[in-house]
DNA sequence: CTTACGAAGGGGAAAAACCCTTTTTTGGTA
DNA sequence: TACCAAAAAAGGGTTTTTCCCCTTCGTAAG
């Protein structure tokens, strides 16, 4: 039996495109094509709609791959979800690793390689690259990856990311310029960063800021 | 005699998806595809070649869609530009409308508004959507536009949006730290902002520095 | 010959960065 | 409930960087 995919994609020309590559390989099936990880979500309800494998976009409005990819691998474990993106910084493909994805996929792959990669997925589990398969092992050893800031220092960041002062930030956050800086500090030592330039580099590629 | 167009992308899924759709619309033809702006040029060197309509994507490697369009625009007037790019920012939309482009549309277009945006590039020899005119109202009657930055600051403003400090930045461009600590003044006095922070989310809401 | 731009610099005040210590709050649990 | 540990909040002091003035000099363009 054929294995069924489900491609999820906002952009319609890419989501067709796509779908209609993997409609061609005699090993899968395309299943139905989803323009948000919401959309998705709703379709799974019926056990019917479930797929083997989710090419799943990661920038999406409504529901993001990130998100999606960590719903689906909690509550759809079964399900093996390829990342599918144009170009993203290393951070946006960890993330999608980290939230379940088996592999990651430039989007203007070709035929052949899409091929080998489903095929990959369905026999081994996963799809990694060297390239990706060195990010993993980067992240794994730098201790980076724990992204891991308290609430309150993340409600920092966002102030840290204005023109204001830390005596300023202090004042519209009700602490002492001492806290604030405490708070600052501690990002710097976790993120291993010398400056404000970085926190707001750091905030911006993470999306804790929109610029 | 049908219209010729040219479809120039360096995504080869996009650019065989457009390329395939504009095949089915009567009134036009494919008359070939680019990767990106060198290979177009190329091509053009051949007066057979040139196309009455080119659908530009914006990022691309090697020569990318602002160039290409400011030297279609000064070597051949005749052919018309539609800027075809995902989601830009409003600065990079007016870029190439400044550059020359006759208008924009989103890659993820319907067949419809594809033809019947180059329709009107033919018959009126522009295509602006609502949103795209909003976008030149403003960028005619805000003086903000304005972005009248030297190259040697432009360039300065790059390495500012770096952890390094003045010193550093100094040292990289082979300048004295006052020297590079007065083109930041000045661009502080330009844009009335107060600190280096400003700098950097000027930079990136104005596509001068990518995240 | 003026104007403008690039490059370089001085000095002082303010802010940010980098130490390290202390008090207060809070949450879990023995 | 009493106690411990951890997190939040605050403080003190020093060094470095940034900010904000204002001046000079050469050279290229008008």
């Amino acid at each position: 039996m054929k294995n069924s995919i489900v491609v999820v994609d906002d952009h319609t020309l890419l989501l067709q495109a796509i779908g209609g590559m993997v409609k061609d390989f005699k090993e899968f099936e395309v299943n139905y094509l989803c323009k948000n990880g919401q959309e998705l979500l709703d379709k799974l309800k019926n056990p019917a709609n479930i797929p083997d494998i989710v090419l799943m976009d990661i920038n999406m409005p409504v529901l993001d791959g990130i998100e999606t990819t960590e719903i689906l691998s909690r509550e759809y474990p079964q399900i093996k979800v390829l990342a599918l993106s144009v170009e993203e910084n290393e951070d946006t493909i960890l993330k999608m690793l980290r939230a379940g994805a088996k592999g990651y996929l430039m989007k203007d792959t070709k035929r052949s390689i899409l091929k080998e990669a489903l095929l990959q997925v369905v026999e081994k589990g996963y799809y990694h690259t060297n390239t990706v398969s060195k990010l993993l092992v980067n992240s794994l050893s730098n201790q980076t990856d724990d992204i891991c800031l308290k609430e309150r220092e993340k409600e920092f960041l966002q102030h840290a990311c204005t023109e204001m002062t830390y005596k300023e930030i202090a004042d519209k956050m009700f602490l002492s310029p001492k806290t604030v800086e405490g708070y600052r500090d501690s990002i710097y030592e976790k993120l291993n960063i010398r400056n404000r330039i970085g926190l707001v580099l750091f905030a911006i590629r993470n999306g804790l800021f929109k610029p």
